[in-house]
Formats: structure tokens, sequence, C-alpha cells
DNA sequence: TTGAAGGGCTTAAAATAGGTGTGAC
DNA sequence: GGTCACACCTATTTTAAGCCCTTCAAC
């Protein structure tokens, strides 16, 4: 698996054709997939590689071109096959697989409906999916998360739990263990589980053995620990300056300065000393939460587009030769 | 196969780095979490999908997949999201913030160079840090921005470590004692904030 | 079914935005039977409600001369050039507050106004801050690329019915982003729905192109307006079923 | 063991453009 | 094996709402 990037337009359209087809069907020959599918995926393919929008891209897309045709095909069959297996099966990254996907949909202008049992008539499902529509709107309701919505919305609007939670594993995990009946009878069918598994596959979805994910955290400021103590005393006195009085009092929250802290420069140390808050003036105090609200939001007339530029708004902008100077040696410090 | 892939928590970092190339697997066994795509044996579906009609007629055949399809079996682990890329950005803390004001003060809105002068902090960590504070605090980036002040790289980086360092006592002292507050521990600087 | 086809009169618009030119007349003629008048004033309210606010403006303009990208950033404070990551300076003015993206080339492009002019306007500031830093430049070809606009339409939007009906335009995947990726033919935009309400038009070259689109899809989404809770679901769904069983043919 | 909080990613659009990886020949 | 051509990465903005991850405080 896994070309790489590369139009692989030159190939000769037949080969990369037999190629991808070839890989189609291989795809269902591992999903077992009823022989429908394979026809209509690969027609799909077909279909798609006429296209420009896909025949210029790089082979690695066109390799998931070839699984989007399958999952596609599966979905219109309502066939349990989750996008985490499918990208499972050609190692894609998720959002590869989905922009692939995204586009084949709106190239093709095809439809896929939902991965959801719910949302079918009762007429032409085998009994199976039927106990398994109860089970599943029974969970649902049971669950009752939802804060707004029609049962049917949670079957379909959150019916995917999307980004992770589709893995292969995760499927397992939740729909046998929680609530199925079948849980541990391998023969036993549960339709229910590729599909959608309203929110509860959310949670546990065992993510956390994936391979570098998380971890680490910045911790790795090792880098330069130098020793520089004798400017310690210094530099201490220069930080309470700077920032105290600099900067808007200790990462204060939010208010603008023209309404407060005004002319209050102790009003970071004041504040930190409780005792000293009574007597603090009454705007730090009680500070207002609403401030100026046009100062803000630009002028409150509409620019034309044309307004004269002062010369002093854009030399703001410009660094002094001075500070060029600076920079410059910083940068090269650096 | 399976290309490689980062393990950072963070934004990619300017430079430095060189990503081992490595941990792939790491599963290869759990028995346990087998993903067993079952589907319903049989019953056909028919969706007339604006004259694409499909019909299905599956007989009883084996299950899709069986528990021990090895194919599955491979990539037990491997979810959809095992590739997404997110990464997790410490919090900032108010001191931090306040540095982080300063060094727009002291450079202007250049994050690259911005974030060298956070050892812990990508650019990508300054820029969103940024935004984020322009919609909550605009005034503090206008303030930070009008007031220059000359950069000095040896004095931030002794500033940052300071209060780095008493952000990790701190947070030491309180899960210890419970007295805490804003305390300098004895030591000054040195250790490294945050262990 | 065209775009329009189940919209009853769509009328008005009216940006409640201090640039808005009231564009699109449209004269109201439409349906039938009694209180039309009614109706319409009810449904103009409506959409008044939704007030559109144009967000985001992405613009060109070509400065028509070389520049010297490592001097730029040198000598601005608000700039940023990082060629290892990014051939362009990052450039950032506080009024209008924006960002430009400035090539070696002279061509720049301005992001995040809220307004055409606001757009025009502050490229020209960076412009003159190019200048001041010594080159030459000029202001050539200023051209709108795209203007990105949201609004609230105030109701909660069935997406699972919107989606079956209109799949030639839609393509709806909560498993990969929460809202509906709708594409409109004409005008070419490109909108976001969400259950909320809430709605992101994308993709215009001119004002106008939004209001129009979002003038098409408000009747539309009023078609699809999610009537609170539980109960409905099975009417509402029957209802749905019924109206649109030529395409699922599955009752 | 939870949940909350704080941050980040995902989707759409559009212009800009150098560097890089790679199939094809 | 070297050249050619080109997809695609990087970057910026902005909104929507859901999911994901980490950390830490209440139970």
């Amino acid at each position: 698996v896994a070309y790489s990037q590369s139009t692989g337009q030159k190939e000769q359209l037949s080969r990369c054709l037999q190629r991808g087809i070839r890989r189609v069907q291989d795809l269902c020959k591992v999903l077992q997939l009823p022989a429908v599918f394979e026809e209509t995926a690969v027609s799909y393919f077909q279909r798609a590689l006429q296209l420009p929008a896909f025949r210029l891209v790089s082979l690695e897309k066109k390799e998931l071109l070839g699984g989007c045709c399958v999952f596609v095909t599966c979905r219109q069959h309502n066939w349990p096959l989750t996008m985490g297996t499918i990208c499972s099966l050609l190692y894609a990254k998720q959002d590869l697989f989905a922009s692939v996907y995204l586009s084949l949909q709106k190239e093709l202008g095809l439809s896929v409906p939902a991965l959801s049992l719910a949302d079918l008539p009762t007429a032409n499902i085998p009994a199976v999916f039927l106990e398994d529509k109860e089970k599943l709107l029974a969970r649902t309701m049971a669950i009752g998360s939802v804060g707004s919505g029609s049962p049917d919305k949670d079957c379909l609007d959150k019916g995917s739990p999307g980004q992770g939670s589709l893995g292969p594993d995760s499927l397992d995990k939740d729909s046998l263990d929680k609530d199925s009946p079948d849980k541990g009878s391998p023969g036993q069918v549960s339709p229910g589980q590729g599909s959608v598994g309203p929110s509860s596959l959310d949670k546990d979805s065992p993510d956390k053995g994936s391979p570098g994910q998380g971890s680490v955290g910045p911790g790795s400021l090792d880098k330069d620990s130098s020793g520089k103590d004798s400017l310690d005393k210094d530099k201490n006195s220069l930080d309470k300056d700077s920032l105290d009085n600099g900067s808007p009092g200790q990462g204060s929250p939010s208010s603008p300065p023209g309404t407060q802290q005004q002319g209050c420069p102790w009003a970071g140390k004041g504040q930190r000393g409780g005792t000293l808050r009574p007597l603090l003036p009454p705007c730090l105090i009680h500070p207002r939460k609403r401030l100026r609200p046009s100062a803000l939001s630009a002028p409150a007339v509409a620019p034309t587009g044309d307004e004269p530029i002062l010369d002093s708004e854009i030399e703001q902008y410009l660094r002094s030769p001075e500070e060029i100077r600076a920079l410059s040696k910083a940068k090269a410090w650096l | 196969q399976m290309k490689e892939q980062e393990g950072k928590s963070t934004p990619d970092h300017e430079e430095e780095e060189d990503d081992e190339e490595e941990n792939g697997e790491e599963s290869q066994d759990g028995p346990l979490l087998v993903p067993r795509v079952k589907v319903a044996e049989d019953g056909s579906i028919i969706l007339d999908e604006e004259s694409l009609t499909v019909e299905v007629l599956r007989t009883k055949g084996p299950c899709v997949v069986e528990e021990n399809d090895p194919i599955f079996e491979r990539g037990s682990t491997t979810t959809y999201s095992s590739f997404r890329k997110s990464f997790y950005t410490k919090p900032w803390s108010n001191k931090e913030t306040d540095m982080f004001f300063l060094a727009i003060s002291m450079v202007g809105t250049d994050f690259s160079l911005i974030g060298r002068l956070f050892p812990h902090r990508a650019r990508a960590e300054i820029k969103n840090k940024f935004k984020r504070e322009e919609k909550a605090n605009g005034w503090r980036i206008d303030k930070a921005f009008k007031e220059k002040r000359p950069f000095d790289f040896e004095f931030f980086a002794q500033l940052l470590e300071k209060v780095l360092a008493d952000e990790g006592k701190r947070k030491q002292k309180t899960v210890k004692s419970q007295k805490p507050k804003e305390k300098k521990s004895p030591r000054p600087q040195k250790s490294k904030a945050k262990a | 079914m065209p775009l329009g086809a189940m919209t009853p009169g769509i009328p008005i618009f009216s940006p409640m935005m201090p640039y808005g030119t009231g564009l699109t007349p449209q004269p109201v003629q439409s349906t039938n039977s009694l209180s039309i008048l009614e109706e319409q004033q009810r449904q103009q309210q409506q959409q008044q409600q939704a007030a559109q606010q144009s967000t985001n403006i992405v613009s060109t303009v070509n400065l028509g001369c070389k520049l010297d990208l490592k001097t730029i950033a040198l000598r601005a404070r608000n700039a940023e050039y990082n060629p290892k990551r990014f051939a362009a300076v990052i450039m950032r003015i506080r009024e209008p507050r924006t960002t430009a993206l400035i090539f070696s080339s002279g061509k720049m492009v301005c992001t995040g106004a809220k307004s055409e002019e606001q757009s025009r306007l502050a490229a020209r500031k960076y412009a003159r801050v190019v200048q001041k830093l010594g080159f030459p430049a000029k202001f050539l070809d200023f051209k709108i690329q795209n203007m990105v606009g949201s609004c609230d339409v105030k109701f909660p939007i069935r997406l699972e019915g919107l989606v079956l009906t209109h799949q030639q335009f839609s393509s709806y995947e909560p498993e990969l982003f929460p809202g509906l990726i709708y594409r409109m033919i004409k005008p070419r935009i490109v909108l976001l729905i969400f259950v909320s309400g809430k709605v992101v038009l994308t993709g215009a070259k001119v004002r106008a192109e939004i209001y129009e689109a979002f003038e098409n899809i408000y009747p539309i989404l009023k078609g699809f307006r999610k009537t609170t809770y539980t109960a409905n679901y099975t009417a509402e769904t029957l209802h749905e079923r019924e109206r649109f069983t030529s395409l699922l043919d599955l009752t």
C-alpha cells in the first residue's frame, strides 16, 4: 500500500485504471462484500477517474479514491462499514481520506445516505435490524443526554460519532459490552455495531493505544538552562517594575485601560496584598465590566476606502535605526 | 508500511528535531480488541438513489469479518483518529500571558521571533495566543504594541525563567500543602520551571 | 427542483449593515391566497432579523515592484518573515484590524477586513508602509477575491431532511463536520448550514452574491425548520417521507 | 471516577508562490 | 540516472458546532 504523491497522470490511464480497479476489488474481497458491491464500487471508480479532478491528483489520493468508492457503495447499501475500518485497512490518514471522500461526493454528485438504521423504514429491514433499531432508540433515549432534538436528530446528527470514535476497536467494545445481550456469543449477529451506535460509542474509544499520540508535553525546557545568578537580583527588581506597572495588572481578565486602572499604577500590588484593598479607589474595587463599547470596534463611520492616511499612523509600524541595529544584533545572537 | 508520525505534543518547533522514526505499531498484540465488524447475514435493502438503484441480496454467508481475520488484527489499535494531528498546548498562566505581552512590546508581531523567546512554545502557539487575546482583550494587544520596549533577550529570558519557575514551585506547593499563595521559594532561579 | 422552487416570495433583504447597498430589490409578487401581504411582512421581518454580517474579506493588489522581504521584516515591527516556512512577509495593522501577505513579486493579499472599503483602506496602508520602507510601491489592480458572511435564521434546522432533498447540492457528514455543506449553483456560493440555524456563506466576489444566496436559502431552510422536540419525530418524519417519497422510494 | 476548563482541529472560499517530493520518460 | 512537470505543503482570514486531548478540582 501507499504510493505517495505525484499525479501519475502521465501514466497510461488504462494502467492506472486497471490498478485501481484491482485495488477496489481486493478491498471488497478483504471486506467480504457481496459481489454487487464490487461492481458498483468499480463503476464509481471508473467514473471518478474520468473526471479531471481525480485524474490529476496524487497517486496517494487515487488509492484512497478506491477506498472511498467502496465506502460509498457500502453506505448506499447501508452496509456497516465505517470510515475507521476503511482508514485502518488503507493505512490512511483520517483527514486525507475525508477530503478525498468529500471531493468524490462533490465531483460525482453522489448522494451518500447516512449510515443509520434508525432512519430506514421498517418494511425492508431484516428482523435483526429491526431489533437492533429498537435497542438503538431505547438506548439513545435512555442515555438521554440530548439537550434538544428529536430521537431522529440523535441518530442522524450525532449518529456517527465522528473523529475517532468509529475506530474498529470501539465498535465491539461499546456495542457489545454495554447493550447487546449477545455479548460474548460470536455467532450472533449484531447489525447495529458497525453503524451508528449513538452517543454511546463516543466515550471510550480506545485511542490511548495509538502510537505517537500525546505525551511529551512542553516539558522540554531542558535546553538553555544557563546559570546567570549574579544578575538575578537586579532582574528581579526590574521584573517587578515592568510587569506590575507596565502591564495592566497581573493578567487581569479584561478591561480596557480607559475605564479603570488609569492613574493607579499600584493597582497590581494593591490587589495582591489583600489588606490594602479597602484603600484602593472605587474604580479598582468595583471595576466596571462594561467598557467603552465603541472604542474597540473601529470608527463608527464607515470608511470609504479613500481616506487620507497620516504618516504618523504608518510610522508606528516602523523601527528606528537604533531598533533595527539592536534587533539585528539580537537576531545574530539567537 | 505505516508512515511514522510525530509524537510531539506541541506544534512543530522550528528546526531542531529530526523525529525519530519508530513507534509504528507497538501493538500487534491485543487479541482482545479485535474489531469485528459483523453485519447482518442476509436481507435485502433497496435504495433508490435517483436512478441509481442498487439491490443487495445477501445469502447467509460467513460474517463479513471473522474475529480472527488477520487483516483486522494487524491494525487493531489503529483507529480513525490515530493519525489526527492535534497538539496539546499547555494553558497560559496570567504571568506567562504578561510575558507574552511584554514580548509583543519588545519585538512586535513577529511570532517566530517571539516563539524563540519562549523556549517551550512553538510559533503556532504564539500565533493562537495572539489571535485569542485579540478577540478577548484586543486593547491589551494594542497597548503592548504601542508601548515599545527595547529588545533585551537576556532580560526576557531571565524574567521568563523566573516566572515559569515560580509557577512550577507554586504548583508543587499547592499540591503538598494548602497554605500557598505568592511565594518565592528560597531558591531563586536555576530550576527549569515545570518539571 | 430549482433552488427557488418551493420558496414563496423572497423579497427584501436588508443588510442592516452600514455599507449595505440595498440590492436585489426583487418585486414581491408571489404565491396565492389571502393574507399574502401579512405573510410577506412577517417573512421580511424574519429575514431581516437574520441579519447578515460580513465577517471576512480577502483582497489582492499589486504593488508593482519587486520587494526585498528581509529588509521589510527587519524594518517593520508589524512584520514577520520566515522564508523557511512561508515565502511571504506577514504584516498586520491595527486599523482596520487586518493581516497581509506580502510577496517578493510585489503581489499582496489582504485578509480580515469586515467590508470592501475597509479592505481597500487597509491595503493602501500596507502599501504606504512598504513605501516608507523605501520601495516604489504602487497600488495596482486592487480586487476583492472572496467574501465571507454569516447569519442566524433563529430556528433549528433538520439537516438530515435538507441533505436528502437537496442531495445534488449538499454534503452532510456529521462524522467529519457538524455543518451541512451546501454548494449553491447560482450564485456560486458555498454555505455551511448548522443545526442551530447559524449559516456561513463564502465564496462571493461581490456582496450581492452573499445576499442573493441567503435569499435563496432562507425559504428552503424554513421548510426544514426543526419543530421542537419529541412527538414531532413521527409526524415530521412521516410528513417528510410523503413529500420526498420519490427520492427515497422506501415507503 | 467524573466533569469542567482551556486549546486545538475539522469544513468552505480565494489569492499569493517558493520548495520539495516523485512518477514518468 | 537525470530532467521535466506538477501536486502539495507552508501561510492568512473568518464564522459555524462538534469532537478530541490534557489537566485538575470536586466527589
